[in-house]
RNA sequence: GGGGGCGUAGCUCAGUAGGUAGAGCAACUGGUUUUUAAUCAGUUGGUCGGGCGUUCGAGUCGCCCCGCCCUCACCA
């Protein structure tokens, strides 16, 4: 290894040497010990940063009496012969320790004396405001906590390298506060997701994430194998037959947010793991499940924004209700120029967009020539309704036209973001629809899920079903251009 | 799979027509008892992603490979 690494090792001996624990077992620790409590500046992740009351005003007289307990990594040192400060990190904000050499005992002087930036410490201390008004900690005592074997990115420009940031990501989390942001308001976005639906009465449910037939979406999914079984399971493509089949049991409203798994291709909006929030109401349809997909991303997003009005890379994007709606139909005349059921037009079209148009559906051949044509459009957000039915295996036939499906896919920002129907609840159809599935192998359809119908043969109430890629509310909400950006550990190669 | 870009010290980056490998931060030694990217003096640190080739000489030019980013295609 380095040079450093050798360095900090020979320190960890001293220590040792000392009689020092460099990994100790536990610090005193409590809301009040966390650097944001001390500063005042709480819950400034989810908000907007709120106005700096400090702690410090509370006893402005006295306040270097003002005993203090903190823990967290030393980010940076700045030494001056017999007295230091340093920038100390927790989860919540840094604050500035000031280390004096008469102020300490000798012993704690020695352990300062062989600390590191990185290495995590615990002090007990007294805060004062420095002459420049910052609020420090006078540190009266030291602990080592973990000693760091291995120096930190640089201080100032962070770590760049976006091969490193993902994966090292742990490096990137200390080096960079707006990755640890992004995280940290994932994690309030889904914390409010969850509240929503949960006041809507809706029950959180968890369905197989191993399945024997995969289902509720066409793509080519992951394979693995169970040895005592003896029999290969396919992670899930989508959990939606198994949450239906929760609606034949009674359950009215369930959800499940968690992993899908899909065989395809990466790019900076598909990774093949992906969090996937799916909802399915009984007795709803699909303008009800427009609604509630409005409500759960503007309640989310009024909790997280400062206003509905929000910019996404170079989208100006405003999410105050009613969002746009319009139907398929017209959007692809709109841009497409000929209508959908005008095949050898739009053929013709899809040619001149170098569209291949051999040995496929005219179904997808016109669905592609959409993707083209009208998607760069879509700034949004904006409801798309009203499918041409062969493109929506799982959809209920439209109540006024034959030829549609109830379904409704969402965009922001030429994202797709969510994608809901009318659920089919026909056995016979549904059961058709498979099998014309099963022979267009283009679909990848393992094969027909027999209990799937079988369920449905037992009657599954009307209902609307819904599915929103979580991963891509959170690159807009925190405006983060790639997916990899908002999924801590993103899938690499193995190198 | 096609096209474009990138890979140099632990980190952030320079590297000029091919001529001995550079800076800042970090680290090390010494000084400094109120600093804010502290500062002053000195020091260490690299198989230039890997391999092969062209050349007297390759970080630099060519070919192959590995990895990453962007983009197109495939894929919802």
């Amino acid at each position: 290894m380095n040079k450093e690494y050798e360095i900090r090792v020979a320190k960890l001996e001293k220590l040792k040497a000392l009689g020092i624990n460099p990994y100790a077992y536990s610090f005193p620790s409590d809301s009040e010990s966390l650097v944001a409590t001390i500063l005042g500046r709480t819950g400034r992740t989810c908000k907007q940063p709120i106005p700096i009351k400090t702690v410090l005003g509370n006893f402005r007289e006295d306040f270097s009496d003002h005993p203090v307990t903190i823990a967290g990594r030393i980010i940076a040192m700045r030494s001056h012969g017999k007295v230091c400060f340093l920038d100390l990190k927790d989860q919540t904000d840094k604050i500035q320790l000031y280390i004096k050499k008469d102020k300490i005992c000798d012993r704690e002087y020695q352990i300062y004396e062989l600390l590191d930036i990185g290495d995590i410490i615990g002090v007990e201390g007294t805060l004062f405001k420095t002459k420049t008004g910052e609020t420090t900690i006078l540190v009266s005592s030291l602990i080592l906590l973990s000693k760091a074997l291995l120096p930190l990115p640089e201080k100032w420009h962070g770590l760049q390298d976006v091969n490193l940031r993902y994966r090292q990501r742990y490096l990137d989390l200390i080096a960079n506060s707006e990755v640890r942001r992004t995280f940290t308001l994932r994690s309030c976005i889904i914390r409010h997701i969850r509240e929503y639906m949960q006041e809507q009465g809706f029950m959180e449910v968890e369905t197989p994430m191993m399945q024997p037939i995969p289902g509720g979406a066409t793509a080519q999914p992951f394979i693995t194998h169970h040895n005592t079984l003896e029999m290969d399971l396919y992670l899930r493509i989508a959990p939606e037959l198994y949450l239906k089949r929760l609606l034949v049991g009674g359950f009215e409203r369930v959800y499940e947010i968690n992993r899908n798994f899909r065989n395809e291709g990466i790019s900076t909006q598909h990774n093949p793991e992906f969090t996937m929030l799916e909802a399915y109401r009984a007795y709803a349809d699909y303008n009800d499940m427009m609604s509630l997909t409005e409500n759960v991303i503007v309640y989310t997003a009024s909790k997280i924004l400062p206003s509905l009005k929000t910019t996404y890379e170079k989208d100006e994007i405003d999410l105050t209700p009613p969002w746009q709606r319009k139907k398929y139909l017209e959007l692809f005349q709109e841009y497409c120029k000929t209508g959908w059921e005008n095949e050898k037009e739009v053929i013709a079209k899809a040619k001149t967009e170098q569209i291949p148009t051999e040995k496929r559906t005219y179904e997808d051949i016109a669905s592609d020539l959409f993707e083209r044509l009208v998607e760069p459009h879509l700034t949004g957000p904006i409801f798309i309704t009203d499918y041409p039915r062969s493109l929506c295996p799982l959809a209920k036939t439209h109540r006024d036209n034959p030829e549609l499906a109830e379904r409704f896919e969402l965009y922001i920002s030429r994202m797709e973001i969510a994608n809901a129907f009318s659920e089919l609840n026909d056995p016979l159809e549904q059961k058709e629809r498979f099998l014309a599935q099963l022979k267009n192998k283009a679909e990848g359809m393992v094969s027909l899920d027999e209990d799937y119908i079988n369920a449905l043969m037992h009657a599954m109430p009307p209902a609307g079903g819904l599915g929103i890629g979580i991963d891509r509310v959170v690159m807009i909400l925190t405006n983060n251009p790639s997916i990899r950006d908002v999924i801590l550990f993103p899938t690499l190669r193995n190198i």
